[in-house]
RNA sequence: GUCUCCGUAGCUCAGCUGGAUAGAGCGACGCCCUCCUAAGGCGUAGGUCGCAGGUUCGACUCCUGCCGGGGACGCCA
């Protein structure tokens, strides 16, 4: 409907360009917005205003031309010509009732467009290390992902949605190595855990599986694997210890049955992860292992390219990147002193890679503590000759749980948060997934879970479910009264429909379209979240306003169609959010 | 210190990329089922949009500077 008003309005500038009334050469971008009060109809436009200035004339007379250069049409009622120069459109009652239908033709289709034209996008969400079980953090990324790679694949983007697996680094090798410690515990020796190790109960399990499959055999005394070890905090330093061990470690182990302990730990995690983000609702396409890029030269290619194009320099045994040069704070090292490369290093390479791959967009969701980490990628791409304006960095920002008032004290020190699946079975998928998106993602999320658990009108999530539920509900009840629902005499009788209640509930299912697009398009589900609980709301007051179940079939078809109509679009939007929309509750 | 996000009703938040008289929910107060789920609905009260400038026909929205709060600033990943 907006669009078709668009259409309009563009015929009527162009005639006003052809006549000299406005420059040939304008581009225009028409901003058409549904108005806030019934009394100025129910679009309007300020480009009367925004075109007085080229146009060298009065913005209330300028309104009048655009408006008499319109070309007519079946579904505008009325025209007119308000306050500093606002062009206000009421449609026909035809306009709304023809929106009806189409939701209901369409079905699972309404709301979906071709607006991306199959271009290739691909989001990269999550992306934890697999280090241990997702936490509520991750959740959000996940929730949050999911929901704009959904929204873009419903405006018919081509979305890839991949999760990057940093199965390689040092936090990797200290898994690895807390791992076989375990293993050495249950084989019965005696030490002190080191403090910067993975000390989660699930490292235990994974020990005890190595401990299962090979018995002692893989044992090394105490004594001997702290040969050499530098001492641990808080009399030494904890990062050198674990070095330390890590180094001992793969030394003792030799290079096959260390890895044999790495990937233990790394598959046995990463299946939790996969396992948690697929009960989750959360599906990818491809999950992307850091190590690939290693064993594929990509990170020393990625080096070499920067090395060519001069950004490279010495200094302190390191190998750094000039990314001063691109409006970074300062320049950051890619080869450390002891011959590694950085996490950053990896990440170029995975960038670059990620663009190789001929993505038009190609979107990071980031949790917001790596905020400082964009410059820097952004800058290595622009070294390398790339459209940085290809890459959209999303932050997240981290979600707070609150139970009973107070604040869940969460630390990752020591293995002290609360898991996402531990969310999850608390306050099930469904309010979890609502609940992530219902805030802007740069912004501080207060997740309170009495209310994701309450089944009250409080929790937006069962006020919309609800909704939907008790429409079904109403077809249950008519059939059990025996009475048949006829779609094409609904159809013909939506007019009968001159309610308030019915006419605010088609203004806003037809609203439904552009709420998707400018989500999908802003990175921004909470809106969709927003405008489906208003959309819960026309309904429930228009239930408990009216019958709709009536003696008279022509209206009570023409009432079964509309809410029939908003059952449609509700279960669309929440899907849309991975939510479910349940026939009774 | 630098960067970043935030500041709108008592609380939690919207505000459609600059529009017309600033909106919801919760909480408070007062109401509504011989009726398709009261897991619901209606009404009332509640605001110097942090402060001060600027940009213009027009600012909660954009710019600058303050004030207040969260977060980030490693040869970690």
């Amino acid at each position: 409907m907006k669009h078709l008003l668009q259409d309009l309005l563009q015929h009527s500038l162009a005639t006003l360009q052809g006549d000299g009334t406005l420059p040939g050469d304008l581009e225009v971008e028409i901003h058409l917005e549904r108005t806030r009060d019934a009394s100025h109809g129910d679009f309007a436009t300020n480009l009367a205003m925004t075109l007085c200035k080229p146009a060298r004339s009065k913005p209330r007379d300028l309104a009048g031309k655009l408006v008499a250069a319109l070309p007519p049409s079946e579904f505008v009622k009325r025209v007119e010509i308000a306050g500093p120069g606002f062009i206000n459109f009421t449609l026909t009652a035809d306009a709304w009732h023809q929106g009806i239908d189409r939701i209901l033709e369409q079905g699972e289709a309404y709301g979906r467009s071709n607006l991306g034209e199959q271009l290739p996008v691909q989001v990269e969400f999550v992306s934890a290390n697999p280090t241990g079980p997702l936490h509520v953090g991750h959740g959000r990324g996940a929730a949050y992902g999911a929901a704009v790679a959904d929204l873009l694949a419903a405006v018919g983007f081509n979305v890839h949605r991949e999760y990057y697996v940093n199965d390689a680094g040092r936090q990797m090798d200290i898994l690895a190595a807390s791992v076989y410690l375990r293993y050495l515990e249950l084989c019965g020796e005696e030490f002190v855990f080191p403090s910067n190790g993975y000390k989660g109960d699930y490292v235990w399990d994974i020990g005890a599986t190595l401990h299962r499959n090979h018995g002692d055999a893989w044992r090394v005394s105490t004594d001997e694997l702290y040969t050499d070890v530098p001492a641990d905090a808080p009399e030494g330093d904890k990062e050198a210890h674990i070095d330390g061990l890590i180094a001992r470690i793969q030394s003792l182990l030799g290079p096959e049955r260390y890895r044999e302990v790495f990937d233990a730990g790394l598959n046995e995690i990463l299946a939790n992860i996969r396992q948690d983000l697929k009960e989750f609702g959360v599906e990818y396409d491809e999950w992307f292992s850091e190590r690939s890029l290693t064993e594929q030269s990509l990170v020393d290619a990625a080096i070499a390219r920067l090395q060519e194009a001069g950004y490279l320099y010495q200094q302190d045994g390191a190998t750094w990147f000039r990314s001063t040069d691109f409006g970074d704070e300062k320049d950051r090292v890619v080869v450390r002193d002891n011959g590694q490369k950085t996490y950053f290093a990896s990440d170029i390479a995975y960038h670059m890679n990620k663009l190789e791959r001929g993505f038009a967009r190609v979107i990071d969701v980031w949790g917001a503590d790596h905020h400082g980490y964009v410059p820097r990628v952004k800058a290595a791409l622009q070294a390398l000759g790339d459209d940085i304006d290809r890459l959209d960095v999303l932050l997240v920002q981290f979600a707070i749980l609150y139970r009973g008032g107070e604040k869940v004290q969460m630390s990752t020190r020591s293995g002290e948060f609360v898991t996402l699946r531990e969310l999850r079975q608390e306050v099930g998928n469904d309010a979890a997934r609502f609940f992530y998106v219902m805030r802007k993602c740069e912004q501080h999320l207060d997740f309170d879970l009495d209310l994701a658990k309450s089944q009250s009108s409080d929790n937006p999530v069962y006020y919309i479910q609800y909704a939907h539920a008790r429409v079904c509900s109403v077809l249950r009840q008519m059939q059990e009264k025996g009475m048949q629902w006829d779609r094409a005499r609904g159809r013909d009788h939506l007019h009968l429909l001159h309610e308030s209640h019915e006419q605010s509930l088609m203004i806003n299912l037809s609203r439904y379209p552009e709420v998707v697009e400018a989500a999908a398009l802003n990175h921004e589900p909470h809106q969709l979240a927003h405008y489906l609980r208003d959309l819960a709301n026309d309904f429930h007051t228009y239930y408990n306003a009216h019958q709709f179940l009536v003696g008279d079939e022509k209206l009570r078809d023409a009432r079964l169609n509309l809410i029939l109509a908003t059952r449609q679009v509700i279960a669309n939007g929440l899907g849309l959010l991975g939510v479910s929309a349940p026939e009774s509750m």
